[in-house]
DNA sequence: GGTTAATATATCGTGTTACGATATATTCTA
DNA sequence: TAGAATATATCGTAACACGATATATTAACC
C-alpha cells in the first residue's frame, strides 16, 4: 500500500510527545533567560562560546556554524551581546578578518546562573526524554519477527 | 564564594554540546519541513494533532498548550495551515465556541513523509543525544575531587 | 429567565529574529 | 599586483509570538 510504509498512531504519538518534551525544555529556557533579563538566543551564543571544545576559535562563523544560523544572523545577536556589555569584541590572532568573542566578568556571571537553572532543569525533564526517545528508537518491540 | 556552587568547563561543554544537538535535530526539522512546502511550526500543528492522545479534543486551545504558546499564535498557525489545505476546521461537538481541527488526506500524507523522515534523522542522531544527556544527568563521573 | 461572569476563538498592531542580497576588509593565489 | 576566496557587517523583508482587544457561546446566579 504505502511504499515507504505507514506510521501507527503509537509512532505518531511518540514523535508527538518528544517535540512536546524539547518544546518544553525549550519553554523553560526561554523563560528564564528573558527572566534573567537576556534573549534566548543571546544565552545560546554565551553557552556556545564558553563550552567551545579545546582549540576552537571563538568566531562569528564559528558561532554561526554551532548555532545552525547563518553568520549575518550571528552578527547581530553578537552586536546585541556586546550591547548588553556580556561580551567583548577583539581582533582574530593572526587573521584580522576574524573576531574572536569573549566573555566578560558579567557575561560569565550571568551565564553560570543560567547553566545551572538548565543543568536543574534538565534533571528533572531528562529521565522523561530518555524514555519517550527509547520509544521511538526502539520500535522493534511489536515490529514484524526477523 | 559561589552560593550555588560553579560549573566546570566539562560542565559548560556538556550543557552546549546538548544544546547543539538539540538545535542540530531542529534545524534538519525545519530544513526537511521546507522542502516540503510548510512552515516548521505549522509541520509541529500537524504532528501535535494527529498525535494528540486519546479522548483529547482537538481544539485551539489545545494545541496552544501543547506547542506552550498562546492562544492567538495558534489561531494564526491553524489559519495558514487552513489556507494550504492542509487541515479543516469544523465546529466543536457540543461547546460551539470550540473549534476542533482535522487534518485533510494531504495534510495525513503531507504529516506522514514528514514524521518518516524524521524518524530517519532521530536513529541517526538519538544515540549521541542519549550520551550527551546521559553526561549532563551522571556528573559523578570525573568531578573534582572535593 | 435575564443579567453577569467565564470561556473559546479571532483580529490588530508591535517587536524580535532569521534570512537573502549585498558591501567592505583582509588574506590567499598566481 | 590583479583577482579569487574568506570573514565580517549592513540593509530590507517575512514569519512568528505576543499584548490588547473584540466577538460568540456557555455557565452561574439571584
Amino acid at each position: 500500500m504505502d511504499p515507504g510504509g505507514d506510521l501507527s498512531i503509537c509512532q505518531y504519538r511518540d514523535l508527538a510527545e518528544f517535540r512536546r518534551q524539547v518544546r518544553r525544555f525549550l519553554h523553560f529556557s526561554r523563560i528564564t533567560a528573558k527572566e534573567h533579563g537576556i534573549e534566548p538566543r543571546q544565552h545560546q551564543v554565551l553557552l556556545t562560546v564558553q563550552g567551545l571544545p579545546e582549540g576552537v576559535k571563538p568566531t562569528i562563523g564559528e558561532i554561526a556554524d554551532r548555532l545552525f544560523i547563518h553568520h549575518n544572523s550571528a552578527v547581530e545577536l553578537v552586536n546585541r551581546l556586546q550591547q548588553t556589555g556580556a561580551i567583548v569584541r577583539r581582533p582574530g590572532v593572526g587573521d584580522r578578518r576574524e573576531v574572536w568573542i569573549r566573555l566578560t566578568s558579567s557575561g560569565r556571571a550571568l551565564l553560570q546562573r543560567l547553566a545551572l537553572a538548565h543543568r536543574m532543569e534538565l534533571e528533572r525533564l531528562g529521565p522523561e526524554l530518555l524514555e519517550t526517545l527509547n520509544s521511538i528508537l526502539q520500535p522493534a518491540k511489536e515490529d514484524h519477527p526477523s
